[in-house]
DNA sequence: CCATGATTTGTTACGAGTAACATTACCATA
DNA sequence: TATGGTAATGTTACTCGTAACAAATCATGG
C-alpha cells in the first residue's frame, strides 16, 4: 500500500494555503480579513486554495496571543430543569447572531462543583460570565475577580452582586402568590418544596412570611431531590397525612403543582373546590392544561435574553448602568384556587 | 490617584508564579502536573504563589501546540425542543464527569446556519462532534474529513451515517404507533405533523405506509412552523373541518398531542371514546398526565450518553464498532388511544 | 574525596495567526 | 531615466505552556 500521501492527517494551517498559493501566510492572513489588501490575481488564488485545502480558521492563536476566545461560559445549577433550558435558549437567541460561542456547564448544585466548572471555564479563555445563584464561595470570588471579564448572575435579584445581576424577588413572587390564596379564602396551605437551593429558600420565606402575616399556620415539606411529577403526588399524600384538613397547596414550581394535581383528580379531591393547587414558572404546559394550573409567570428566557446582552454591551466596552435589574413576575390564578 | 501598581490586570500566567517563587516556569509547570517532581520545600511555596495569585491554567496554548481542547461540539437543531433539553442532558452526564467540556450550538433547522456553526466549532479546535439530523451538504461532508475528529450524529437510525449514527427508527416507530391505533379501531386518524424536518418526514411515511398498508387514507396536516399547544389545538380544529369524522389523531410530538387533547376537553370530546390521540416521545409530563397520553417513548437521554460514550471511547483510539446503534423505542398506549 | 548516577532545575524550540515594522514592486511624473 | 510615493508582500517577534534536551546539584560508595 502507498502510506506515503496520506499520514500527515491535521488540518491545514494558513501555512499550507500560502504554500499552494506560493506566497506567505502573513498575505493569506491578510486576505482573510481584508480581501482587498491583496492584489486581485492573488485573491482568486487564494481563495481557490482555501476552498481547495478546505481551510477552517484557528482561534487557538488569538485566544492565546490576546486573551480574546469569543466564548461565553454558561453555568447554571442544572439541565435537568426545563426553567434553565428557556434561560439558555435566551442567552443563545442573543449570543449566536453576535457570534459568540456559547461554553455550556453545569454544577448540579453543588458549590465545589461550581468552583471546578468556573476553573475550566476560564481555563478556556471565555470573554464573559454567565452564572446563578447568590451565593458564591471566596474562591469563586476570587478567581472572578482575577480573571477580569464582566460577569453576570442570573435567576435573583435580592442578594448583592458580584458586579451585575438580573432576576426576580423570589421571595416577594413567593408572598403573592400566597396572599392571593389567602385572600381567595385558603387557611391551610401547604407549600411543597424541592432542591433547597438559594431560590427555593426564598420562596419559601416568602410563604412563611405571608402567612405568618395573616394569622396562619405555615408547613412546609421539603426534599433536597429534584422536583419531578412524582415527588408532587408524594408531596401531597404527605400533606393530607399530616394535615387531613389541607385546603391550599402552592409548590416551588410547577412540576410539583402538576403532579400533585393530577394526583388529586385521579383521587377524586376536586381542584379548586377542595384544594386550590399553585405552582412556579408558569411553563407553557400550565397555560394550556386543564384546569389551567394557577402560577407565578417568571420571565425565564427574558433572564437569559437580558443577561446575554448586558454581557455583549459590557464586552464592547459599556459600563454597567444598573448592578441590579428586578424584572417583574406575573400572578396567573389559571383555573386551579 | 496612583496608577501604578494596577493597570497590568490580566490574569497571571505561569511566569508570574515563578518570578514570585523564584523559579522558571518550567518548574511551575512539573508542580502542576507532578507535584513530587519538585523538591519539598519548593511545593509549598509554589503552591502558595498560586494561591496568592489565583492562577487558572491555561488552555490556549494547549490547543494550539497539541490541537487538543478537550471540549465537545454539540450542534442540534433547536434548543426550543424538550426533546433536545434531554438528550444535552445525556450527554452532559457523560461528558463532564470525563473531563471535557461541552460547546454548544443551534442551527435553527436551516443548513447554511449548520454549515456555519460546524465551522465555528471546528474553529475552536473540538476534539469531537455529534451533530443531528442524517442530511448534509458537501461542504460539511467535507469539513468534517478534513477535520479528522470523530462525529456521531444522532437522533436517526436509518440513513447511512458519516462514521456512526445512534437514534431511532423513526418510520418504523410512527408505523407501529399508526397500526396500534388502526387495530383498536380506528380508520380515520388523521397526523399532525410540524417543523417538516428529516425525522417529521420518516413519521409521516410510517404514519401513510400504515394506513395504506391497511385500506385507510392517510390525512397529514403540516406546518413549517414549531410544535406547540397552540398548534395542537389549531390542527384539531382544522382536522374537524376537514374530516367531521376523525377518530383518531397521531402527532409528530407530544405537545402537539397535548395541546389537541386539551382542547377536545374543552369541547366535550371524550378521549379515547369520540377520538383517540398520541402523540411521540414520551416526555414527563405524558407519563403523568390524566388521561396518560398515548405515545412512543424514546430514549432521548440514552441517545446523548451513548454518543457521549462512543465518542469518548473513540478519542480513546478505539474503532468503530458498530457504524449505527438502532435503539428500541417503545409503544405506550395509555389511556388516550 | 572524587566519580557515578539520580534528582532537581534550567534552556530552547514549537504550535498558528497577527501586529508592527521592513522591504519590494510598480506607477506616474519631472 | 531617476525619483517619489503608494500599493503589495515579506520578516520578525510575540502570546503561554510543555516536550525534549541540557545543566546543575546532591548523595553514595569505592
Amino acid at each position: 500500500m502507498d502510506m506515503a500521501i496520506k499520514m500527515k492527517n491535521k488540518r491545514p494551517t494558513l501555512q499550507d494555503v500560502a504554500d499552494l498559493v506560493g506566497v506567505t501566510k502573513m498575505t493569506v492572513s491578510r486576505y482573510l480579513r481584508t480581501p482587498d489588501s491583496v492584489s486581485a490575481p492573488l485573491q482568486e488564488k487564494i481563495s481557490a486554495a482555501l476552498e481547495t485545502l478546505g481551510y477552517i480558521p484557528n482561534r487557538a492563536p488569538d485566544i492565546l496571543s490576546k486573551s480574546k476566545s469569543h466564548a461565553i461560559g454558561v453555568l447554571l445549577p442544572s439541565l435537568t430543569n426545563q426553567v434553565f433550558s428557556e434561560v439558555i435558549r435566551g442567552i443563545e437567541s442573543v449570543l449566536e447572531p453576535a457570534g459568540y460561542q456559547t461554553m455550556l456547564a453545569h454544577y448540579g448544585y453543588s458549590k465545589e462543583a461550581e468552583e471546578s466548572r468556573i476553573a475550566t471555564l476560564l481555563s478556556y479563555s471565555v470573554d464573559g460570565l454567565i452564572i446563578s445563584e447568590s451565593y458564591h464561595t471566596d474562591r469563586v470570588r476570587k478567581m472572578l475577580a482575577v480573571a477580569g471579564i464582566p460577569v453576570i448572575e442570573i435567576m435573583d435579584s435580592v442578594s448583592p452582586p458580584i458586579e451585575q445581576a438580573i432576576g426576580i424577588d423570589n421571595q416577594a413572587a413567593a408572598y403573592a402568590m400566597t396572599e392571593c390564596m389567602i385572600k381567595r379564602g385558603r387557611q391551610k396551605i401547604v407549600y411543597f418544596a424541592a432542591r433547597m437551593d438559594q431560590r427555593t429558600l426564598f420562596k419559601i420565606r416568602g410563604y412563611e412570611t405571608a402567612m405568618t402575616d395573616h394569622g396562619l399556620t405555615p408547613l412546609c415539606l421539603k426534599t433536597h431531590s429534584a422536583s419531578s411529577f412524582t415527588m408532587g403526588a408524594n408531596f401531597l399524600k404527605e400533606a393530607l397525612a399530616q394535615q387531613p384538613d389541607t385546603d391550599g397547596i402552592f409548590c416551588t414550581n410547577d412540576d410539583l403543582a402538576i403532579g400533585a394535581l393530577y394526583a388529586c383528580q385521579k383521587s377524586g379531591i376536586r381542584i379548586p373546590e377542595d384544594i386550590a393547587i399553585a405552582g412556579f414558572h408558569g411553563h407553557d404546559i400550565s397555560r394550556a392544561m386543564v384546569p389551567l394550573l394557577a402560577t407565578v409567570i417568571t420571565p425565564r428566557e427574558d433572564m437569559g435574553r437580558l443577561a446575554a446582552e448586558h454581557l455583549l454591551s459590557r464586552l464592547q466596552g459599556n459600563p454597567i448602568t444598573q448592578a441590579v435589574i428586578d424584572l417583574p413576575f406575573k400572578i396567573d390564578i389559571g383555573e386551579s384556587i
